[in-house]
DNA sequence: CTGTAAAAAATGAATGTTTATTCTTTTTTT
DNA sequence: AAAAAAAGAATAAACATTCATTTTTTACAG
């Protein structure tokens, strides 16, 4: 229920309020608060008031933009997901080699995570949290499909290990979530050198 | 702050507390109740009074056995996290070689959190949450030093790859976390034969 | 072993805050 | 001037923690 309720009658309300323009900006800074107020105390010390302040907005704003507080967190998780995904996928090339195309999304991957550290932290905050909906998180993972397919076909070519996505996931993807984890708490200081280090032992840990 | 202090002068409560009589039961009623409330609903959703109500106990009775919330989350993290390390070395054998060392290690360590996925969930749950002190996180990893000495041996003698601690521990060990939470979401039931793999896959990562 | 009084543990209700959300009004945009 | 956006203040529920009592355990004198 929002603010628009009182002008518009209920039957006109789905197909009017699309066209509603809003200023995108004050959105934004929500979503930019959201991010870092989550990264830095948790969900549960990430009340709206304190969002609000920190966009510079009244609370009451935030309901103009989302329904609640789980929608709010559920779309920055949707946005931001999205565009990892996008970044990573960006250069991608379907026709490369299993060993290119893999490095390839592997480094932006690594790329994306290091150059927006506190976008990357909030992903993995996410990761584990009852928070975030099914529904979002599986809305998440189905941009992953050309890295899986890209496994399949290198499991045909006998270059991957013939292992579930899962697996293959767990082992040459997540660890890049507990380097970044590590950074962020300061207790190790990521350079191109571990990077390289770390791409070596993805590739070793899923390939024959 | 607590009931002995109206009893008991200031300057006798550090000899004479830890001398006091308390029922156990009670106390470990809401360490689990604690964790299954977190893992369920996450930190932000497990109220001192769903706990207390779980524990079939009183909300004032935590605070018999626990300074607030934060002291009572860091106990229950530090407990877990010492049952769980305490598991995990238990039949290791320093005289051991470094592949019969580490695997030893870490079937023990997959053994505990597939037992016990509540504990072993928990434990993930905390991993990223700013709930946790420093300290209590710096507690839990010092337990970790006989991995960490066999890995050293293991670079001297030309089996493990030179890589840093976080390095190894990110692409051996860290990749169970993300099939223990795949298999409690219900996206994947962990076999053995995946165990066998996983633990191939761990190997060939960290290994020249 | 038993009765008893002091200590400790446990409780339900109370307290004061903090929270998400909504209401009413004002400001800005169209 | 109408619609939309934004705001501050209001509301009601939830929360962590404490208070005032009651119940249980302990220690030990007889």
């Amino acid at each position: 229920m929002n603010v628009y309720s009182f002008f518009i009658p209920l039957t006109h309300k789905l197909e009017i309020m699309p066209v509603l323009k809003k200023s995108e900006i004050k959105r934004a800074a929500l979503v930019k608060a959201t991010i870092h107020l989550v990264n830095n105390q948790g969900f549960h010390a990430a009340p709206m008031s304190k969002i609000a302040k920190m966009a510079n907005v009244s609370p009451a704003t935030i309901y103009i933009y989302f329904e609640n507080k789980q929608d709010l967190v559920n779309q920055v998780y949707k946005e931001v997901k999205a565009e990892y995904m996008q970044y990573a996928f960006e250069t991608f090339n379907a026709d490369a080699s299993i060993a290119e195309g893999f490095e390839l999304v592997w480094r932006r991957m690594a790329e994306y995570k290091l150059k927006d550290i506190e976008k990357g932290f909030f992903l993995s905050q996410c990761e584990n949290t009852p928070m975030i909906d099914t529904s979002s998180r599986q809305d998440g993972i189905k941009n992953l499909k050309p890295l899986l397919d890209l496994w399949d076909r290198g499991i045909t070519e006998g270059i991957i290990k013939p292992l579930s996505h899962q697996l293959l996931y767990a082992f040459s993807i997540y660890p890049l979530a507990f380097l970044l984890n590590a950074e962020k708490r300061g207790d190790l200081k990521i350079t191109t050198a571990h990077l390289n280090e770390a791409y070596q032992a993805a590739w070793a840990s899923i390939t024959q």
